[in-house]
RNA sequence: GUGGCUGUAGCUCAAUUGGCUAGAGCGUCUGAUUGUGGUUCAGAAGGUUUGCGGGAUCGUUCCCCGUCAGCCACCCCA
């Protein structure tokens, strides 16, 4: 017998009404805020996530889906941004579109070990937009992801929010988080001692209490921003305020993502276990320069649907709504006639369907009813004989006989 | 990648200190006087006999080891 490979999923009919509902409230709300819809592909140059991602990103060193090709290494995609930026490089859509909104939804590949809420394959729906460092971007983009939320019927969530600063500023705060604890190198976690060297800003969000206190006793907070980027942050928290957003400033807050600068920003969900970011985002100002493309300002979000279906309320709301028509034939001659109905009802857009397991009347009644059709047709000798065809509606119970010409026309009203 | 817990019909769970033919509910299918659903009632199928492999035992679903999978936590992240 074989198997789903670990962390991956098949999503059943049974589930798939509700993935399609997602996807469709995010389609509406995107196309709301005038984005519009990129599919890069699913596999790209492992290299593109190398230089994008960072080389210390956990996601980089172990949990990339690796294909070998003769010489080229492939990697399916751990997030879209970089395929986003690589597409938008490529295509010149730089000199094309000196502004742009694009969203995705798609499944996303990381080879962690499952867990609630962590999959290997999963699903991100996000969105990024290319070619403005304006803070009122952010604003918008922030609102955004709220807005889907709200949709999704998500309630509950926090929205955390903080400012790397832009390059220099990044430095700054590296420079500023070595020499500040070079002295109290000894009393951080094992982890933090190799970060030190490595990856020095990930110790902020270490989760080790003794080490969130040292950093907390540092009071490090925004001096490393320069004066423009705390005045972009101050704008962002403006406009947040002014859309009565709720946000909650976290000094702490980085990203295990390189090519974020300025606004960083994780949103979750207190129902969740340890994996409780149900979406993050923020701005990567120098990603696109860095990919080999022009200085250009961008920004964008994805959020992990598996997690958003986790807290979702949709699946408790939403009603079995059928529109289908159930066809049940008697005997041998009313089913080839039944053929031709059923092409007929498809033909004026009627969803309509038959029996195909010989079931008694009484069965494919029964049928009907799991199916929440809405009518039932009876074609038997009877009918045959008159030309006509019973008709009951499965709501009143209410049954009538109904020319065979006229069957589409009764049956659209 | 590390640790802990779990693994019995399609699903959720039972099975007295290891001992007769491994049970129930839900679901599925069939039927309740020959052409009518939802409720109800009756019956049936469904476990290659308890994830898989090995071991201890007269004997185990139950004990031990390995393995695989799932869950939870660490880690990481959406």
């Amino acid at each position: 017998m074989f198997k789903r490979i670990p962390g991956t999923k098949d999503i059943l009919p049974a589930e798939v009404t509700i993935w399609q509902e997602i996807e469709k409230i995010s389609r509406g709300i995107f196309s709301l805020y005038n984005y519009q819809e990129i599919r890069p592909p699913l596999v790209e140059d492992a290299k593109l996530f190398n230089r994008s991602l960072g080389q210390t990103a956990e996601i980089v060193q172990k949990q990339m889906f690796l294909i070998q090709n003769k010489e080229e290494l492939y990697a399916l995609r751990p997030e879209a941004t970089a395929s986003v930026v690589r597409s938008y490089i490529e295509n010149s859509l730089d000199k094309t579109n000196s502004f742009l909104k694009v969203y995705y939804i798609g499944p996303m590949f990381r080879l962690e070990r499952p867990q609630k809420g962590r999959y290997r394959q999963f699903h991100h729906v996000g969105c990024e937009v290319l070619g403005s460092s304006d803070a009122c971007l952010d604003v918008e983009v922030i609102s955004l992801a709220a807005k889907l939320l709200d949709n999704f019927s998500v309630s509950g969530y926090k929205i955390n929010i903080n400012s790397l600063g832009c390059a220099k500023d990044k430095e700054k705060l590296q420079k500023n988080l070595r020499e500040a604890l070079k002295n109290s190198a000894d009393k951080l976690c094992v982890d933090c001692q190799n970060r030190l060297k490595t990856n020095v800003l990930r110790i902020l969000d270490c989760k080790h209490e003794s080490c969130k206190k040292i950093v907390d006793s540092l009071k490090l907070e925004h001096q490393h921003l320069c004066p423009e980027c705390l005045d972009h942050f101050n704008s962002v928290l403006n406009g947040l305020d002014l859309l009565g957003i709720e946000y909650k400033i976290n000094y702490s807050l980085v990203r295990g993502l390189d090519y974020y600068t300025r606004t960083v920003f994780e949103i979750t969900h207190p129902e969740l276990g340890s994996q409780d970011a149900i979406g993050a985002g923020g701005r990567y100002n120098n990603l696109v320069q860095e990919l080999g493309g022009p200085d250009t300002g961008a920004i964008g979000f994805a959020f992990g649907l598996e997690r958003v279906l986790l807290v979702s309320k949709l699946s408790q709301e939403k009603k079995n709504e059928n529109d289908l028509v159930f066809l049940i034939t008697l005997g041998d001659l009313a089913k080839i006639r039944g053929m031709g109905i059923l092409a007929d009802l498809r033909k004026y857009g009627i969803p309509a369907d038959t029996d195909y397991e010989n079931k008694s009347l009484k069965g494919c009644m029964r049928k009907a009813n799991d199916l929440n059709a809405r009518l039932v047709l009876i074609l038997g000798e009877n009918e045959l004989k008159n030309n006509v065809i019973t008709v009951k509606n499965m709501l009143s119970g209410e049954q009538k006989e109904v020319n065979l010409s006229q069957l589409t026309k009764e049956i659209k009203c």
